[in-house]
DNA sequence: GTACTAGTTGTACTATCGTTCAAGTTATCT
DNA sequence: AGATAACTTGAACGATAGTACAACTAGTAC
């Protein structure tokens, strides 16, 4: 051992690396086709590697899904981690990342839609759909005490990114933070500055 | 003309019946297999006809989802008018509505979403999509002006929805009443008769 | 160096897919 | 009855799917 950092091309870190670009490769198949257009074939040469390659990462295509819907999962939890640690306005931070769903970021929020409807059916996949819901719950959880209306912060947060993906609703941040507050049953603007 | 009304077996009866007979096939290979689960022959054998028959009917793939999707999208309709319409307590009879996606009206509620999800990709389903959404709207115009509560009411009918079916969440009327209540903003016990 | 193992490729097998089509059947029309 | 058009069938074509597998390359360990 005692192998200088620069020595980055072992066989360990270059099959990492290969797992992610696969997986970043679906989450691009996915964005484009959607989850039924997601084969080893595609995926593949999506990420311009042989089909038998991505087999050898992702022995099913399933193994392959869950992988991909985890990482997307990854992702939103380090944000709203991020809001729940760091923001000030916390409430505020959630409308933000909500109204991302309709700009460049709706590619990724609607992949994650789209794997997640597919737990529904794999319950390999269910606690992975969970976590975004769990996410928004435990951000609610420093706003308030009363868990009911936690539990409406988490569906107004849901509906709300529905109503942007598929309804194209309008993506103000602060429309969507009064809608939020009113879920919480903190007065919207009662008090604000 | 003037044919007697025991004749019910004419070419175009006949023909809206497999039609509608198709449509139900679809609908449980959804609700058993999911929407991937969706083919001409899939649907053909769990309708006891020919493939092709299947392709007489609806030319395209496409053409039998957007017709199985219409199919479930009216039946909410019909339900949510019925709310409406005749219903002394709407919110409540909402939160009925809504507590069904975790019983026997399960399987219909994952079908309807599971194609819902095809709208984002399929702009000809786009509309009937919507309209579950518009429904709940206009339920909710009837209890406030409010457009800001209409939107909100909206956003927490699906997002209980989705905890419903997804997460397994509570289906208990009177919990979802008060979520909804908490949405439009009407006190939920506060006043009560 | 030699043995070993992870990574990688090309090919191929089998199954199923959407869709087409020519032919056969049945109800309606005149 | 004869013509017409809706309905129904069985078979087939080309494309693509998941997956398996033997061979090849290249880091790693001894």
């Amino acid at each position: 051992m005692g192998d200088d950092s620069e020595h980055i091309d072992g066989r360990k870190a270059r099959g990492n690396r290969r797992r992610a670009e696969i997986i970043d490769a679906t989450l691009a198949v996915v964005t484009r086709d959607g989850a039924a257009g997601v084969t080893h074939r595609t995926v593949a040469k999506q990420a311009g590697i042989t089909t038998s390659l991505s087999t050898y990462y992702f022995a099913t295509l399933d193994d392959l899904l869950v992988a991909a819907l985890s990482s997307v999962a990854d992702t939103y939890t380090t944000r709203i981690r991020q809001i729940i640690d760091g923001s000030e306005d916390k409430l505020r931070g959630l409308a933000e990342l909500i109204v991302q769903s309709a700009g460049p970021g709706r590619d990724h929020a609607l992949a994650e839609r789209e794997l997640s409807s597919l737990a529904a059916r794999r319950p390999a996949l269910a606690p992975v759909a969970r976590r975004w819901r769990e996410n928004v719950g435990e951000l609610a959880a420093t706003l308030t005490d009363d868990p009911e209306a936690v539990a409406a912060l988490v569906a107004a947060s849901d509906g709300l990114c529905t109503a942007i993906l598929i309804d194209n609703a309008p993506a103000d941040p602060d429309y969507v933070h009064r809608i939020l507050a009113r879920a919480i049953h903190t007065q919207p603007a009662g008090a604000v500055q």
